[in-house]
Formats: C-alpha cells, sequence, structure tokens
DNA sequence: AAAATATTTGCAACATTGTTGCATTTGATA
DNA sequence: TATCAAATGCAACAATGTTGCAAATATTTT
C-alpha cells in the first residue's frame, strides 16, 4: 500500500491535511529501516517544530495508522511506518538492548493465543528484547 | 516459591532490608489478583511515602525478581508478583480496554519464536490488549 | 485568484513522571 | 546499645504528556 506512495499521497488517501510537519515526519520514518523515537525523527527533519505540533501530529499519524508506535519501555517510544505491504497486521518488534534500536521483525508474525474463557483480543504487543545480528558481530 | 512466603521473608531471602515500604509495596501486591499501578498500590498502602522512596523501591523490588514490571503503554504502568511458582518463566499478559485492569495470563505461555540469523533474546514482552470477561458480560 | 472555512500550529502554562544529591533516619549487626 | 551501611525524605530539576487559545496555514468555495 505504501511501498510506492509518497508522504503527500498518503496524507490525501486518509484525508489528512498536507502540512509540512507530517510530511516531514512520515519522510523520515519512511527513508528508515529501523523505528525511529520522537527526538531522532526531530534530528532528521528539516523544519523545526514545536513539541506540542509534534505530539498532536504523531497522535494523527497513530490514530490514522499510517504509523504505528512501539513501547519498548515506558520511557522509550518508537515509531514506524505502518506498511500494509511488508507488514503482516501482527507482527513483532526486536529491541537491542545493545545499540538501542528497533526493527520490525516482518517475519515474526504472531499467531493469537487461545485466550481464557470470556476473554477477546483487539491488539497484540509483541517486543522481544536481545542481541541484534550487527552488535552481535561488533562483540566478536 | 512466594506462594507461601510473606513479605518479610521475601525480602530477607533476597538480602534486602525489610523497609516498611518495600513490606507494604510487596504485600498490596500480594493481596490483589491484578497487577497494580504505582498509584493503585500507594492509594492501598498505609503508611504515606515520597514519591523517590516509592520510584526507588519499585527498582530495587524489580531488579531483584520480586516484583515484575507490564508496560502497557508508555504512560500505563502495572506491576505484579514474580512469583516462580505459578508464573511460568514467561507468560504473556492482558490489557482490559475497558476496566483497564491488567492480569498475568499464567496459562498463555510464550514461546520463543525463530528469529533471523544472528539475533539473540533475552526478554519477551507480551501484552494482549482487548476486553476481558467481566466487561464483556457487563456490556450485554 | 481571492475570500471563506476549517484545521493546524506555536505559545504559554501546567500535570505527571523520571531522576539525582544530600542530610537525616532507620534497619541490621557486632 | 553502639556502629555502620543502607533507605528515606526533601529539594530540585529534566523529560514528557496535555490543554486552551490566538495566529497561521491548507483546502474549499465563490
Amino acid at each position: 500500500m505504501f511501498a510506492t506512495m509518497n508522504p503527500k499521497e498518503i496524507l490525501n488517501s486518509h484525508n489528512l491535511k498536507r502540512t509540512s510537519c507530517r510530511e516531514g515526519i512520515i519522510e523520515v520514518i519512511m527513508s528508515s529501516d529501523k523505528a525511529l523515537s520522537e527526538n531522532e525523527i526531530r534530528d532528521r527533519l528539516f523544519g523545526n517544530y514545536d513539541r506540542t505540533t509534534f505530539y498532536r501530529s504523531f497522535k494523527t499519524l497513530v490514530e490514522s495508522s499510517i504509523v504505528h508506535k512501539i513501547v519498548v519501555d515506558n520511557n522509550l517510544v518508537k515509531y514506524a511506518l505502518d506498511n500494509q505491504v511488508t507488514h503482516k497486521n501482527e507482527h513483532a518488534h526486536f529491541y537491542c538492548n545493545e545499540c538501542n534500536s528497533v526493527v520490525c521483525l516482518e517475519s515474526v508474525t504472531i499467531e493469537k493465543p487461545a485466550l481464557p474463557e470470556g476473554f477477546s483480543s483487539s491488539e497484540i504487543d509483541f517486543v522481544i528484547k536481545g542481541t541484534c545480528k550487527l552488535c552481535k558481530e561488533k562483540a566478536e
């Protein structure tokens, strides 16, 4: 879906105004193979935006399912594009304790587990923490 | 392991000083069938403790694996007893969107997924969000 | 192309949470 | 009971979450 679209088109297709902040955020996230934190995105962005604007932009983009939020810890949140072409509906995320990077593990799909009687699920958050390939190689 | 121990014994067995704050926190968590937030624990506690003390107490208890921290969202953290009798090493957690409660799903064990070549995992965070049994029944 | 409108932005302000240093108090131990 | 190491409370500050509102901007209508 998003694979061939640019930020403008993505915003249009969700009936969102094409503001430079939103376009910039999408652009930066698209160009990264890793999930990025709010600060990482700000640093890579051209314009300078108010914290509030950022806050609300993310809220909007998450609500529209353009990006998804990955909560690694209560004080570490990263964002990745919700690319419905490459991303399975439910996929796992990997957090590297060494380099603090987060990647979507497209290959690790999540099967809805059997819940106790009477429970129903709408969303699954799956974060695997450990050491990534690069950091392991460095350690050798 | 903890099932038959009281807070004092738990602290002793971990070589931690038995302070009233720590004992209280463990007591409150033990007496609840749900995971509790810092505020929920404070409200159920007798003594009045400084926020800093609370903060450091939780840190200590988590580091000693007496309680475990469940990060539902970046602004919703709950704590549960790390009862090694009933808790499998890796189990899933359930967050109810309606009543905001969190329970450990002992029955839902997590199988270590096959990671991409070169990755290794040390911890898995698995939070299932949805509607719990009670809230579903209420809705009918 | 300009005006009307609806939305977004930036600012100020404040709440909540995370965190540290340090003096005082407390728990464990000799 | 005295000693010592550790925990607590306080002050202070950083980071993040959140709202209201006036000014700026994007989109729609004329």
